[in-house]
RNA sequence: CGGGGCGUGGCGCAGCCUGGCAGCGCGUCUGCUUUGGGAGCAGAAAGUCGGAGGUUCAAAUCCUCUCGCCCCGACCA
């Protein structure tokens, strides 16, 4: 029997996937749970990631002509009965605020007090309270479009959480735009949507599929929703960010009317678009090995560690100074606009490396008197195995670095899409549909499965038979394959549209 | 919210059945050794055994209640 090769996370990905996820979370130090139920703490090293994607969204929003702002954390409730569909989505999932004042108990602690006349809702998305300023903010064509988003933090009292995938509170965006016309509101639904999978798979190098959802799966409220599909290596998929065509129905609800150029009074057409912290789940169950996360540099917390080694005291201050310069002139250097951040790690422990690996960080260099007696550096980087380590000049370091971390980028991206591409199978037969999606050990499912490409005749019966025999369900109807047509994978109803089938965070 | 599992130093766990000084591995700290690496030796700190109540001379262990976490289902970014 082979050894078992060692690993920094237990257990390992196909021993026990999702306990592996929550240790992956763990010893990168990115979160931890709160004393709060279904909600998490974000450690520095998982909030400086945060802010890199925040930095590169926001960046691309505004290339779009947006505009942030900020909207209440309290909606009134009144507002949240606006909209029907909206209301029945979300009403199931809200915390409610119905006291503004705590007083001292019968028998000490404090009680809530002073209630209010109406309850506030803390936002689970603020569709009514945005929709309530753009109906002040929009009177005329000439106002539109209006493009808007804001940065915040929403809560939905889920009955299941799971850290950064679905927590109570969580981070997101939420972009809200205006428009004269239906044709424009669609466009730029579909723009945004276009925004999302270019900052995944450009900066968090997660392959994604784009499409529509079924009707079923529809933002509450929306006409249409489109959304980016990621397969994790679970083959399980995770939609990393959705885009909303609501129609009318929210312009109706808030009554958001404009004049038009032919003096007419109109409704207007609006949108809505969000991603979340999600996406950060999303990039650890992309990326991460049994080593821990592995972090995309476009978007790493921090792109370089230094470990100086100097046991000999006399040493030290030769091996320190070096690692000084070092980073001191790849400090000065920019990778995709944004500064090299290096850390410098001059703990005298073994292990320190590993510390770094978990954490994902994509390179890291050891510096000992040896490499400086050679004007070298000894690097190994995330994307490699950890004894594939190798020598290189010091000063052809510095000037490959952004090349070093674009070949770790690249890697991360086609391995992940290699991956999605090896499970991602066309089924036309049911027998073959089924035997896919289940597993062969009912007991205990081992990792099974993946993206099924399968025709579907568009009814909610087909859709939730299989939903209901499988825990599968259609993740999106892709804009790629549009034009192919079979038999339906469940009724068998010819000319039926190709989907993407799978089982779903 | 229904079914199942689990709560014991920072992390992972044993001990519980059959009540009798709270343990192990990793990590942390100190010292020595080692000196191109997930180190070795010695020592140390760190726990009201999730919480409350009960049974008992005595409870991590037995009983009742409660809170939290994890898995499966329903719901969802």
């Amino acid at each position: 029997m082979a050894k078992k090769a060692k690993t920094a996370i237990t257990p390992t990905r196909t021993e026990d996937y999702t306990e592996w996820y929550q240790q992956v979370v763990r010893a990168s130090d990115l979160a931890e749970r709160s004393p709060v139920r279904g909600c998490m703490v974000i450690r520095p090293w998982g909030y400086a990631l945060w802010e890199n994607i925040v930095r590169e969204l926001d960046d691309m929003f505004k290339a779009t002509g947006v505009k942030n702002a900020y909207f209440p954390l309290f909606i009134p409730l009144s507002f949240l009965e606006k909209e029907a569909e909206h209301v029945e989505g979300f009403a199931k999932e809200c915390a409610v605020v119905t006291h503004h004042r705590l007083e001292k108990g019968p028998e000490g602690g404090l009680v809530p007090a002073g209630s209010l006349n109406e309850p506030l809702v803390v936002r689970p998305t603020s569709e009514t309270i945005i929709g309530d300023s753009f109906s002040k903010w929009v009177s005329s064509y000439r106002d539109l479009p209006l493009l808007i988003n804001q940065w915040a933090n929403v809560v939905r009292w889920e009955m299941r959480t799971r850290i950064f995938l679905r927590t109570s509170e969580f981070l997101w965006q939420e972009g809200h735009t205006v428009h004269a016309t239906d044709k424009d509101a669609i466009e730029r639904t579909r723009l945004m949507l276009d925004v999302y999978a270019k900052l995944a798979e450009e900066y968090l190098a997660i392959p994604v599929i784009k499409g529509t959802k079924t009707p079923s799966e529809r933002f509450p409220g929306a006409l249409d929703t489109l959304c980016i599909e990621a397969m994790m290596q679970d083959r399980k998929a995770l939609q990393a960010g959705t885009s909303h065509f609501l129609g009318q129905n929210f312009a109706k609800a808030s009554d958001i009317k404009f004049h038009s150029a032919e003096g007419t009074e109109e409704y207007a057409w609006t949108t809505s678009w969000g991603a979340s912290t999600r996406l950060i789940g999303g990039l650890i169950m992309t990326h991460g090995d049994d080593d821990g996360i592995i972090l995309p540099p476009r978007v790493a917390s921090s792109h370089v560690v230094i470990m100086p080694i100097a046991k000999k005291p006399e040493d030290r201050s030769k091996v320190m100074e070096y690692t000084e310069t070092l980073a001191k002139e790849l400090r000065e250097k920019y990778y995709h606009h944004r500064r090299i951040q290096v850390e410098i790690d001059d703990r005298d422990v073994g292990g320190r490396g590993w510390d770094w690996i978990k954490k994902g960080i994509p390179v890291r260099v050891e510096i000992g008197p040896r490499d400086i007696a050679d004007n070298s550096v000894f690097i190994g980087t995330r994307d490699k195995e950890y004894k594939d380590r190798s020598s290189l000049k010091r000063d052809q370091f510095v000037a490959e670095i952004t090349n070093i971390l674009d070949e770790i980028q690249d890697t991360l991206f086609q391995r992940a899409l290699t991956f999605r591409e090896k499970n991602t199978i066309i089924i036309n037969d049911n027998k073959q549909f089924y035997e896919f999606f289940t597993p062969q050990n009912q007991d205990k499912p081992e990792i099974h499965g993946g993206f099924s490409l399968s025709p579907w005749c568009g009814s909610e019966e087909c859709e939730s038979k299989i939903k209901e025999d499988l825990s599968v369900t259609i993740r999106c109807i892709p804009f790629d394959n549009e034009a192919e047509k079979g038999n339906c994978i469940c009724c068998g109803k010819p000319d039926s549209k190709q989907v993407i089938f799978a089982k779903a965070y």
